[in-house]
DNA sequence: TTTATTTATTGTAATATTGCAATATAAAAA
DNA sequence: TTTTTATATTGCAATATTACAATAAATAAA
């Protein structure tokens, strides 16, 4: 054993582990940073803005993607990032819930 | 290498990555699940809630503990669980913030 | 004290993640 | 076409996470 029971859980658990595990490292964290840092959307500058090989830069980009966290649309040789609002929504809905829930509790 | 390169990033950027990464796993996200789904505080009975044995419960349960988003008090041979509401409310600010910044761009 | 009961710790195997060099791919520029 | 520029993929080593059996620790009940 060592892998997650992912079958154990309900689809809704899954998705938002997922959610938080695409944003669950500091160099993702630092790109959500620096897509937020400017006005518009980012078209290829990514790389040098993190301490980390252009690689290593692209998998944390993939991973962030394929949790729809940031969007990617190709303009050119370069690619452009933006922020997905969508997903945002969705992480903020989830803690709304969390809040509300709370209001009723003791603790 | 292999290690997560933490040394590279900003204090907040580590410490908003460690409160997701609590979050990342369904067992974990299960188990705030349950202690929302009551009014009171849990005494003692997480571990027949979650399919998972009692040696790897109380693994998640201290990764959570670790991670401040919740709290455990002894209360005789049990151990009665809370959702701690500062951890929660750090996140939804991180949110917040992510929501007013977006507002400023165009995509 | 002895026996349950509940939670924590240790040790270990299976799996996943992180980071990067080397290489590939794809489009723009020369 | 060739060269440059930007991003992706592959392969691999180092490290981290997950899960659980076995065991320990700590308190309550008998």
């Amino acid at each position: 054993m060592g892998a997650s029971k992912s079958d154990s859980f309900s689809t809704e658990q899954n998705e938002m582990a997922n959610l938080f595990k695409a944003l669950s490292h500091p160099a993702r964290i630092a790109i959500v940073d620096y897509l937020l840092s400017v006005d518009t959307c980012i078209c290829g500058d990514i790389v040098n803005e993190l301490p980390l090989a252009q690689p290593t830069v692209s998998q944390h980009l993939k991973e962030l993607k394929n949790a729809n966290i940031i969007k990617g649309t190709i303009e050119g040789t370069a690619i452009c990032y933006c922020i997905n609002p969508e997903t945002i929504d969705t992480i903020e809905n989830h803690f709304g819930m969390i809040r509300h829930k709370l209001k009723n509790k003791c603790c």
